[in-house]
DNA sequence: TATGAATGAGTGTTCATTCAT
DNA sequence: TATGAATGAACACTCATTCAT
């Protein structure tokens, strides 16, 4: 009697009840962000859906178009995360400390700015103004805490915008690995303390 | 009488005297800095160089090592312009402003994040080793620098490697540009100063 | 206070009143006639219509079925226009130039051999038998008229069929347009005249 | 022991000495001429060719220039056909006799205006312009010998544009075929002798 | 040292068709 | 009567790579 055949690697999602396009839409957000734009292919995501190809298409016109979809999703989860987070009244640097390591556990090193690049070559100016937009708005949320901040002289006087990037682009620090492999601290929680503590001086503290 | 066509777009430079392999390696690196490894294929590289594609084949096994080699290169050559200008024996602020502002002059951006990540997918693993041995020499100088500058005192003892790495982080907001097309500072140099400031307040001071 | 958006393009008819069938029909003979079968999908069909393809398929089962009956229909309507034309009791030449002008003045250009061409290789022996019978009956009006005006000696005695497809093949010249866009005659008058008068010497007048 | 084994269908030509992209030329008119521009696919032009796809896109850029080449040569040789049975000093309804046998004689229809339509569609208006200048070179050669005829007084007085068009028109009838796949005439010489009379006829003989 | 020719394996995309509702 | 969802098979086109010369 033949037992199941147990199929090689990770299992095949079960995606339970979700819409197919919603199915389509969380599967090809993970492969970008695993392998980037150019590396995915419609069959990557159709394959890793249990969908055909056709099907793909029959909710996303484009490549493109589901990208551009993917990453905006994907910024306005990420801002809602910030604003949920940077909405408490805890003091800001436990905000920041909280973001940060939430961040940071995330497996996935989520490059904006390699996703911007690769959207620069690839997609319509359409598509890519939509993206900028959605990038704009994560970075609002974190100005506005910053800027409120200031007001309240919890932190010094100085350029919000300036500091919400600085803060994100300080993330990507998590992401480094040398050439054995190893992060530059050896537990996330150092990571983000010692990420954050930079960056709090940098805000002049 | 007719005078010479001039072709439309960029000239075809005429990469006089250099050696072939070096035009290759030359104009590639070019191409995978303003695109990404992805998106340039072997034919752009060769037409851009004004040979066949089985030349470029001919100096450089495959894609992958042509890119390989091309990137540490690169990071060798940032790694140089790094150590010359940090060697000086002004203050290190000061040497910090100036390779700030060299860097962001450059108008390729180079996202060296981004080049790991398609490294990573699209590597054999000794090639990525190599790219990460360039690009930790590259890191080392400037740790060396700081270590040297917090134990002269000029700079408040803390964890070099984090510095090294804030301070390359830091840098990619200068690429950054908005929904409108504008980065967060009008001028490079303003941009360098609040960068640097930023980063030196950063380090503790 | 916003008017009503006007949409791009020519404007999707509303059909009002007539069974879905017949809009179907109708529109989709349009587009063969305008694009050609193989260029026109199921999916352009359903669209014109204001459906969903699968209704289209609810009432033809294949692309084909959908040709074979619009071609049909076009050459039965084309049938009664040359029958009604030239049932009428004026002299012959009178009724050809009438239904050539009436021919030559319908914008689309309604190319026949063509339309076989793209049956042979794409209908099954049926459809084509139909659209053949269909062709046939259409050429027939034309040599009952022709045989008729011989036997009243309106014409020297010739080959009625010949007569037929000749006068079908000459009207093809008013599609004609040179590399300047330009037809043989500047207006459809004179194009009609000068054909019909080509065709009524050939007659052996 | 196995004997060779003999393919089905036509046997791959051998296509002996030819440069590969003669052979592709050659191959595309023959099928495009059969089955028209959208029913062939790049791969049935490589299969019967006996090379692979990209062999055919390393000599055509694309399908649309494949096709448009294949079409201009193809009028050249008709029109250099024409051009030399023209140039003789027979009679000339003797030689447009010859010339029709001839053209009637080939077994493809050469729906020229079935290919400008096609093209219409799905060529850029550069190379549609191409296939329009190839067509009317066509024409002119024979415009040109009915010119010389008027000329001469071996014919009336006329267009000799329309003279040229409606030529070609006529022996198209030729292609005609029944719903009992009967031609017109049953034999070629009959055919060729019945139109040519028409058309000379026509011309006001 | 350099190249022209050729290819195998994709890649994004389209489309006629089916089917459960 | 009408449709939304899904698919298999194709299609135009690309590209890294090989090889004989």
């Amino acid at each position: 009697m033949q037992r199941e055949i147990r199929p090689l690697g990770r299992p095949r999602q079960d995606h339970q009840n979700k819409p197919t396009k919603t199915v389509i839409l969380d599967v090809a957000t993970q492969l970008f962000l695993d392998k980037g734009y150019q590396v995915v292919s419609m069959d990557d995501v159709a394959k890793e859906c249990g969908v055909t190809k056709a099907t793909v298409y029959y909710y996303y016109k484009t490549k493109a178009d589901l990208f551009t979809d993917a990453m905006v999703q994907m910024m306005l989860r990420i801002k809602k995360r910030i604003f949920d987070i940077l909405s408490t009244d805890k003091p800001l640097k436990d905000r920041l400390l909280e973001f940060a390591k939430a961040h940071l556990e995330a497996t996935v090193d989520i490059d904006i700015n390699g996703f911007m690049k690769e959207a620069k070559t690839s997609l319509s100016n359409e598509q890519l103004q939509q993206m900028k937009e959605a990038e704009d708005k994560m970075y609002e949320v974190l100005e506005l805490a910053l800027t409120a901040a200031m007001e309240k002289g919890e932190v010094p006087q100085g350029h919000p915008q300036l500091g919400a990037h600085a803060f994100v682009s300080l993330l990507t620090i998590g992401n480094y690995r040398d050439a054995g492999q190893k992060p530059i601290f050896p537990s996330i929680d150092e990571m983000t303390e010692q990420i954050v503590d930079f960056y709090w001086n940098g805000l002049g503290n």
